[in-house]
DNA sequence: GCGACTTTGTGCGCGTATTCACAAAGGCTT
DNA sequence: AAGCCTTTGTGAATACGCGCACAAAGTCGC
C-alpha cells in the first residue's frame, strides 16, 4: 500500500514526503508507517522526511519486486479472464506464463494476447517457464485437485479465488480472496446500522463479548417451524 | 467462512458437527471457533456438537443474509463483468440491481442477463432499487468520484476493487480488495524462502522486529545503478 | 556557527485476538 | 438410574498490533 501511494507521489513529481503525508495517502497512522519503514532500515531523514524514489526502490527490493515472478492462471472463466487482463500484474514484475483450462471449448482461445492451453500441459508449463506462483480461479470443486498438482510440480505460492480452504504441505503459502465474503461483511455492518439482526434483536455492543443468547427470540424461520421449536425447546 | 464450511457439510448430508471438525474444515483453531460461536448464543450440545442446519440458520441471520441486499456494480470492465457473472452473490442473498459504465460502447450491452446502463443514471437506479451496497470496479482515477456519488445518493457500504484508498464520511463502510497486493505478498514470502532480498540481504527472523539496517547505509542516491552500490557498499 | 524548528525512530502502555486447559453439561451404555 | 465418556463454553494466560508521546537527529534561517 505504501508502494502504491509512493508511486502516485512519484507520478506527481514529489521528491520527498513526510511520514504524516504518506500515512494519510495510504490510510494509516503515521506512527505505524514509521515503525513499518523502520523494519526495513533507517531510510528517513529527520526534519525532512523520506526521499520518494529511494524509498520506492527499498520497498520494492524488500518485497521482491525487483525480480520477475512467473505466474500461471488456472481456470479461465470470467474471473480468470479478468485476471489475465489485469494491468496491475505486469507493472509490478509479475509475468503470466500461461492460461490453463480443462474446457475444450475455451482451450485455444486468445485472451489478452495469450492462448489458453489445456490443463494437461500444466506440469510442462510450470517446469518450462519456472512458474513459482499459481493463481487458482477454478470452480470450488476443482480447486483442491489443481492445487495438489501445482504443488507437486514445484509451485510454492498459491493465490486462491475458489471458495474453499485449500490444504497444502508445510512450506507452501496460500492466500485467499473471497469475493462473496467481502460482501457478507459489508452486509453485516449494514444490518448493524439498520438495527441488528432482522431489526428485532440487536447484537449487544459489538460482536466481541456480546453474548446475545436468542432468548426466546425466535429467529425468523427459513425452513420454518423446526427452528422455532429448537429455540424454544 | 464457518458458513461456507457448514454449507459444504450440509451438501454431504452431515447433520451434526463437533467444534474440532468444523474448525478443521474452516482452517482455524477449535477454541477460537467455539468462542466465536458462543458470541451468537449457546447453540451447541455438550457431548454431541452443533446441529449443522440450525447453525447455518443462526449464522445467516446474524450476518444479515436472511434478508436481500441490493448491489450496484460500477464499472463494467473485465473485473466488473466477472463480478456480474459471479454465482456466489445471488446464492447468498445479494441481488445485482444494475451494471453501470461511462463508456458508450459498453452501455446497452447484455451481460449475464443484465443490460449495462449509463453512469448518468446512477442516482436514479440507487433510489429506485434501494441499493445499499456499491461495488466499485472502475479504473483508479475514476474511483473516488464514483464513490462520492454513490455515497451522496445514500449508499452506506462500498466494496472497492480500484487500487486507491477511498475517503468517505463517517458512517460509511469501505472494504478493499486489491489483487496485485495479494500477489506482492506471495512474492515477498517466496523471496524469503529463496533467501532474502535479492539473495544477498536476508531479513532477520521475520518482518516484525527485524531491524536490518542497511549497514554502511549511505544516504539516498537516485538512479538504479547507484542503489546497487548503496547495498553492496 | 548557532539556535529554533521539523520530523524521524522507538519505548511504553493499552486493548484485542488467540490459545490453553478445565469444569460443567449432556448423552449413551449398562 | 447411575456412571462414564465426549464435547461445549469460558476463565486465565499469552501474544500481538496499534497509537501516543517524546528524545534524538538533522535541516534551515539568520
Amino acid at each position: 500500500m505504501y508502494l502504491r501511494a509512493l508511486s502516485s507521489l512519484q507520478d506527481r513529481g514529489v521528491a520527498t514526503v513526510s511520514s504524516e503525508e504518506l500515512a494519510a495517502a495510504a490510510g494509516v497512522n503515521s506512527a505505524k508507517l514509521r515503525k513499518d519503514l523502520s523494519h526495513l532500515g533507517s531510510y528517513g531523514t529527520r526534519g525532512v522526511g523520506y526521499e520518494v524514489e529511494y524509498l520506492v526502490y527499498q520497498i520494492s527490493r524488500e518485497l521482491g519486486l525487483t525480480q520477475d515472478w512467473v505466474v500461471a492462471i488456472i481456470g479461465v472463466g470470467n474471473l480468470g479472464r479478468a485476471l489475465a487482463g489485469y494491468g496491475g500484474f505486469a507493472s509490478r514484475g509479475f509475468r503470466v506464463a500461461g492460461l490453463l483450462d480443462a474446457d475444450d471449448s475455451i482451450v485455444g482461445q486468445e485472451i489478452s494476447g495469450m492462448t489458453v492451453r489445456h490443463i494437461d500441459r500444466l506440469e510442462d508449463i510450470i517446469a518450462d517457464h519456472g512458474v513459482s506462483i499459481a493463481v487458482i480461479a477454478t470452480p470450488a470443486a476443482a480447486a483442491q485437485g489443481m492445487c495438489d498438482r501445482v504443488v507437486a510440480a514445484g509451485v510454492t505460492s498459491v493465490l486462491n479465488f475458489a471458495p474453499v480452504v485449500l490444504s497444502v504441505p508445510d512450506g507452501v503459502d496460500v492466500r485467499k480472496v473471497d469475493l462473496s465474503i467481502e460482501l457478507q461483511i459489508l452486509a453485516f455492518h449494514e444490518q448493524r446500522k439498520a438495527g441488528g439482526p432482522g431489526d428485532y434483536e440487536p447484537v449487544a455492543g459489538g460482536i466481541p463479548g456480546a453474548v446475545v443468547a436468542d432468548a426466546a427470540g425466535d429467529g425468523a424461520p427459513p425452513g420454518a417451524a423446526q427452528y422455532i421449536e429448537a429455540v424454544e425447546a
